[in-house]
DNA sequence: CGCTAATCTAGAACAAGTTTCAGACTTGGT
DNA sequence: ACCAAGTCTGAAACTTGTTCTAGATTAGCG
């Protein structure tokens, strides 16, 4: 039932498995105290009982195997959440309460917290995939919040804007340059402010254009080009 | 005139300030090219002609380097964008058009967005200071595009999860994840969404459903512990 | 069981950010 | 011009992420 969605080319067998077990948890342990600094891979190796070499064939770089972590943890998370759905009238206020009790459980291991969204936030190219797969995890916990069915373009870009506003508040909480309080406001702000009322919905801003995907092209060479001339 | 605010405490010598610029210039020379991870600190110093040692009385990390460089960069856009302001009839047309022109800058050097991009959502509290002086700055580009006077407490929140959205969907785009039109559709719809009209100014609205007004939840400035202290 | 390929271990080695230190150079004040 | 304090240089050292190697173990298969 849970999201563990892994590509997983060859399956793991069973002492493999527990390895892998034993390096995350490692990993969440050590990130539990000192935050991302203080996940040192010579220290994951040794605390899970695997060689430095075996941590890097599991995970080939820090930010993998933090970026493993968060989707670990945002499985329990999502777990727990399920388990007492948000009971909010309106859409967005479910949206917010349920983002509110994800920021309650960072808090609660704030140092957890900063190694995974620093992690996450960190990571370049190579590791799209996997953060990827956490982004499509955050999008499902809010998306099943909404308790919309078959979401519009529309709402899912309004979701997009939530789940940016969530991250970068997120990290302006972390590099401590914005309070609790904050933060609060600011996922309230958001999800009061952007639409998610169904389409039926008269007035309701129109049209927010394509939806997700890779789609690219689309000229940005056009009016106002020779605008911001300069470096930069 | 320019906002080039600099705690400065000692004022620097003139071979200090030429020693500064020649480094800045270094650095975003270096992140020119192959981004982040082509900005060494040695190489910086080098081709600054500084010594290691030097390069880090200046600044004491490379991610300080990085967030001096977009300070920097931002101070360039700034001006820039000055010169022709926004000419959209809403405020949130003008703060779109305006955002995007900053993309399409961005999008002209990638590597070094990339650069200053990564070293600003990966530092940490030992960078806080600089990284909320670019914060300040981003704020001040969008507000100047609202053309508000007196912006309310409601449209400085508003302009937060502008601000947020714009950083976290940059984040996307240098990653890969997102597409250059992805962004703009995120872009467009967080400021087509967000509520920015003045109380007495009529015309366009977003108005979708909530209104600003709403008890406004948590104040703004009670930053516990960590919050801001040095605001404008 | 015995073979082979894949995996794991221990440890050295390498890369780049950061620190340190002794000595040379500047600066500011007298 | 001279001195003291502060700054800069060059180079080595230290830290931590990452890679590499040689040999031991394990897994899958006939």
């Amino acid at each position: 039932m849970t999201a563990e969605v892994r590509p997983a080319s060859p399956p793991l067998t069973e002492r493999q498995e527990a390895r892998r077990r034993r390096i995350l948890h490692a990993s969440a342990q050590l990130a539990g105290r000192g935050g991302f600094d203080a996940v040192q891979m010579r220290e994951v190796a040794e605390a899970a009982g695997v060689a430095l070499g075996t941590l890097y064939r599991y995970f080939p770089s820090k930010i993998h195997l933090l970026v493993a972590t968060m989707q670990d943890q945002l499985d329990h998370l999502h777990t727990t959440l399920r388990k007492r759905p948000p009971a909010g009238e309106a859409a967005s206020e479910r949206v917010a309460e349920t983002l509110m009790r994800a920021f309650r459980a960072l808090q609660r291991e704030p140092h957890l917290a900063d190694a995974m969204v620093r992690a996450l936030t960190f990571a370049d190219r190579g590791v799209s995939p996997e953060v990827d797969t956490v982004s499509r995890q955050t999008t499902a916990i809010i998306l099943e919040a909404t308790g919309l069915e078959r979401p519009t373009p529309q709402q899912l870009s309004a979701v997009r804007v939530i789940e940016h506003t969530w991250h970068s508040a997120l990290i302006t909480w972390l590099s401590g340059r914005a309070s609790i309080a904050q933060v609060r406001t600011d996922i309230e702000t958001v999800c009061r402010l952007i639409d998610l009322t169904s389409p039926d919905t008269p007035g309701a801003a129109a049209g927010a254009g394509s939806e997700a995907g890779h789609g690219d092209g689309a000229g940005y060479g056009d009016a106002a080009g020779a605008g911001a001339s300069g470096s930069v």
